[in-house]
RNA sequence: GGGUGCAUAGCUCAGCGGUAGAGCACUCGCCUUACAAGCGAGGGGUCACUGGUUCGAACCCAGUUGCGCCCACCA
């Protein structure tokens, strides 16, 4: 018969069907969620806060694994806190992504043909807005799949109106305070993107380059230099060598000849020089290498630029008009021609700076750009970590974090972009320049003030969202109960992309609230990336990837927050395949199962008996239920989500299902009225229980069963559970030798081929002298042993814990099978107490060791002993 | 080039000073009225290599090898 025959036939009316379909419950369930209202924050609560914002996705973004691992972390925090009665607050919303969206609009533009400059400025950025409205925020609807629950009233996006106030005023701040600044400066360039990028925007990777060796001048004063890009010596403006280097000392403050363009350039002494390095002289190309260019501010050099911002050279001569990448083989060719060329080598291989959004090569450009003067922010922002007002996890990649922002360079934030936060800084035709404030007027351009043209890099405003969020710069009553946030939950990767950037911004802006009340959170919990099954990081190409939204629609959201939450350990990347995922799909019916039993037999939520009234079963259940609580809250504070999650499933189907379930049985079925109840009770409160641990995890299953089971509204607004005292040593103990004897039993019944589903007469000798005494029902239920009638034959015998269970196989036993188990179990008795002897041998480990671990040794000992004697006579009494 | 992390069962990983663990995979037996998306039992690892510290090392130290990641203006 197949599953889905008993579907229809096996469920008792009114019961759970015998499967948990994900389905449609989801989304009624979430929408029941919004309705009611639960996700919404309260500015006037007087509950303690707790707030997380989310890491705004690109309004581009479409949901992917990464923002699912991102947000089941999240969401769990948040679920369990608010069931923790705290004012909960996660704030959702998006990020205007400026060369991300910018790219995406443009590309839709080139399709009929368009360039954003045949639209002019204003009505391509008119027409990014329309985009935005269209397509854009298609991530927030797709977040409802995955359960999060984020207090939809409060979205926002990082080009708001009040967002884009708050970016103008820290602006015009900074500005003021003289942390803003605009210079000249060799900038990271990408020639496709048009525009400037900051340090981190470039991804450094090697590329197969070639190392030549050229000759500039003739005869004695003619010095040999080394490059990888030979077109960029159409711009040198002098030759560097070191101050000591002996071998040019005569030729410092000479000049030599630069080939191919007739022009001399001196020779100059610069200490930044390696001899060793090559010839030990330095071509020096001040307007297209940052090196270069502060050797020329050292000795005052002309910055001569030969190249424009699409890579093209200008410098006039044969080369002008070719792009970068011709011009290099050409250049190279006529200086071959010259006799120009030493040596070449290649490939040389080295690592070349990369557009972190297109992948084109970097070219350094002296630019005009504007900067933020990192130095006194990043100061802070290192200081706040430092003195633990801010906690990251895992603690290790606090190091990472230092290495940063103690020695940042100054941050160019200026785009030359159309789609972003346009800089607030006016010209006016005499030269004069003002930074304008929000509230402040802007100046008459009758008058010929101009607006910078520039946006800022989009890392600006993220930078600010903390705080940006709660309507800051206002004193607003959001900004006064949810900041600082409680904590950031985010990957590794963007440490210094975005949680760097957020300390060295939030420190500042509300520096005046006192120095614990500035930072932008407390903690910091990093994540990995998600990877898959084997480790490998998920790529279209490689066609490894998982899209969550079709894992949701196949296996649930719970089963794919559990998957993502169970391999979530600090700072640790995610593995994932179909197969765990899963796994947690079944572990969401066997939940489903159990209160399904649980319903089927009566069970009742309303609270636990008196222990005094308790069965050992269930004195056991809830003594193991207290335990598990305390772990889990001690895991979930230091985001331990992997082991959290561990924890909760081993609790729920080895402990709770595997056990507690079936010994439950025997008191649901017994004769005991009085036992039955309190059963039905302690069955009810654990399983009422462990759904609300469960729940921060997997938020609709719980919500089902809790509803189901209990009555109640819900349960993610029930009461977090809270670790009562329930440790109870001796009915732990007594129930741990009970499935010890069990086991011992059930191995002996698989090894003689005896079929689970048989009943075998039996006795159980000895048992009358142990604590399993009053188990003995317990014991034959799980077992399948009846009682031993008038033609009990016992021809087998097992031995644990102190009890002989014989038993009358009609069929007789296996001896050869039995012998085979025995003589194993007898080898590693032996082996076991060859090792305990060995130790309790050495005068040095008696002395030494700690006293509990020579008596473990010492009971070891005496433990193996003993089966080796039990098992010997055995074996001789087999045949 | 500078940091930093990792090498444990077929795979992904946990354990971090006292006789090796989990999930999945694998083998055997079971449709046992909560669940076959299940139940029971089992097999499988000289914890990368070499030294050292220690009564005792997967765990601490040093070195070696092999991977990975981060940072980086060496022409």
């Amino acid at each position: 018969m197949t599953t889905a025959d008993q579907t229809d036939t096996q469920a008792p009316a009114g019961a759970l069907a015998p499967q948990y379909v994900p389905g449609d419950v989801e989304t009624r369930r979430y929408q029941g969620w919004v309705d009611a209202g639960y996700f919404t924050a309260d500015a006037s609560s007087p509950a303690p806060s707790y707030t997380i914002m989310i890491p705004p996705p690109n309004v581009t973004g479409s949901l992917h694994i990464g923002h699912a691992l991102d947000h089941t972390l999240i969401d769990a925090l948040i679920r369990r806190r608010r069931m923790q009665g705290y004012n909960t607050l996660w704030l959702p919303g998006t990020d205007h992504a400026g060369i991300a969206t910018q790219n995406v609009v443009e590309r839709e533009l080139a399709k009929d043909g368009l360039s954003r400059h045949d639209l002019g400025r204003e009505a391509f950025v008119e027409r990014v807005w329309r985009w935005k409205a269209e397509y854009g925020g298609k991530i927030l609807g797709q977040m409802r799949r995955l359960g999060d629950s984020v207090d939809w009233s409060r979205e926002r996006f990082t080009m708001d109106e009040g967002l884009s106030r708050a970016v103008q005023t820290i602006f015009k701040r900074l500005f003021d305070d003289g942390l803003i600044y605009r210079a000249q400066r060799i900038i990271n360039w990408c020639p496709r993107c048009m525009t400037a990028l900051s340090d981190i925007e470039v991804d450094h990777f090697d590329d197969d380059g070639e190392l030549v060796s050229i000759r500039y001048g003739d005869g004695d004063g003619s010095v040999v230099v080394a490059t990888t890009r030979v077109e960029t010596m159409l711009g040198d403006t002098a030759v560097a060598v070191h101050p000591d280097d002996p071998r040019y000392a005569s030729l410092v403050g000479k000049t030599v000849e630069l080939p191919l363009t007739g022009r001399h350039i001196p020779i100059v002494a610069d200490p930044h020089v390696d001899p060793e390095f090559g010839s030990g002289a330095v071509k020096v190309t001040p307007a297209h290498d940052p090196d270069d260019f502060e050797i020329g501010r050292r000795h005052d050099l002309p910055s001569l630029t030969v190249m424009d911002e699409r890579g093209v050279i200008t410098a006039p001569g044969p080369f002008e008009g070719l792009d970068r990448f011709e011009a290099r083989p050409a250049v190279l060719t006529a200086l071959r021609a010259e006799g120009r060329v030493i040596a070449e080598k290649r490939p040389y291989v080295h690592a070349v700076g990369h557009c972190g959004r297109c992948g084109t090569t970097v070219e350094p450009r002296l630019s005009l750009q504007w900067f933020v003067k990192v130095g006194p922010l990043a100061k802070a922002a290192g200081d706040a970590v430092r003195d633990g007002r801010v906690r990251i996890y895992p603690a290790q990649l606090a190091a990472r974090y230092f290495d940063w922002v103690d020695d940042m360079h100054d941050w160019c934030i200026s785009r030359q972009l159309w789609w972003g936060h346009r800089i607030p800084v006016w010209y006016s035709p005499s030269g004069e320049v003002r930074c304008v404030g929000p509230d402040e007027e802007v100046p008459n351009d009758e008058q010929g003030w101009v607006q910078d043209a520039d946006v800022l890099d989009t890392w600006f405003s993220s930078a600010l969202w903390p705080f940006s969020t709660l309507g800051w710069p206002d004193d607003t009553a959001d900004l006064r109960t949810f900041y600082p946030t409680s904590v950031l939950v985010t990957g590794y990767d963007i440490l210094f992309f975005w949680v760097a950037r957020m300390m060295l911004f939030g420190l500042y802006a509300m520096a005046g609230v006192g120095p614990d009340e500035s930072v932008p959170f407390r903690k910091v919990s990093l994540h990995g990336l998600v990877r898959d099954a084997h480790g490998k990081k998920m790529s279209k190409s490689r066609g490894n990837t998982v899209d969550p939204l079709d894992w949701i629609s196949r296996f649930g959201a719970d089963a794919t927050r559990f998957t993502l939450a169970r391999g979530a350990s600090p700072g640790g990347d995610v593995a994932l395949s179909e197969e765990w995922v899963i796994g947690a799909r079944n572990f969401c019916n066997k939940l489903w199962n159990a209160v399904r039993f649980a319903l089927i037999n009566g069970a009742e939520s309303g609270g636990v008996p008196d222990v005094g009234s308790l069965s050992v079963p269930d004195r056991w259940i809830l003594s193991r239920l207290g335990a598990v609580i305390s772990q889990a809250d001690a895991l979930f504070e230091e985001f331990e989500f992997a082991k959290v999650s561990d924890l909760l499933y081993h609790f729920a189907w080895d402990e709770v299902c595997d056990w507690y379930l079936e010994l439950a049985k025997v008191a649901l079925n017994g004769e005991d009225q009085a036992a039955a109840l309190a059963t039905r009770r302690v069955l009810g409160h654990v399983l009422d229980q462990l759904l609300r641990l469960i729940h921060p995890l997997m938020p609709f299953v719980t919500e089902e069963l809790w509803t189901a089971l209990t009555g109640g509204e819900s349960v993610m607004i029930a009461n977090w559970p809270s670790g009562l005292e329930s440790a109870d040593a001796v009915a732990e103990a007594e129930i741990e030798s009970l499935m010890r004897l069990v086991t011992a039993v059930r191995r002996f019944r698989a090894d003689q081929g005896l079929r689970p589903t048989q009943s075998v007469p039996a006795i159980l000798s000895g048992i009358e002298l142990t604590p399993l005494a009053i188990h003995e029902r317990s014991i034959r239920s799980l077992l399948r042993l009846t009682g031993a009638g008038d033609s009990f034959r016992p021809n087998a015998s097992v031995e644990a814990e102190g009890i002989t269970v014989e038993l009358d196989t009609s069929s007789g036993i296996d001896v050869a099978a039995e012998r085979r188990r025995l003589e194993k179990d007898l080898a590693t008795a032996v082996a076991d107490a060859e090792i305990s002897e060995r130790k309790l041998a050495n005068p040095a480990f008696v002395d030494k060791a700690p006293a509990a671990v020579v008596a473990k040794s010492r009971d070891r000992l005496a433990a193996a002993k003993a089966d080796i004697a039990r098992l010997e006579e055995r074996i001789a009494t087999l045949s």
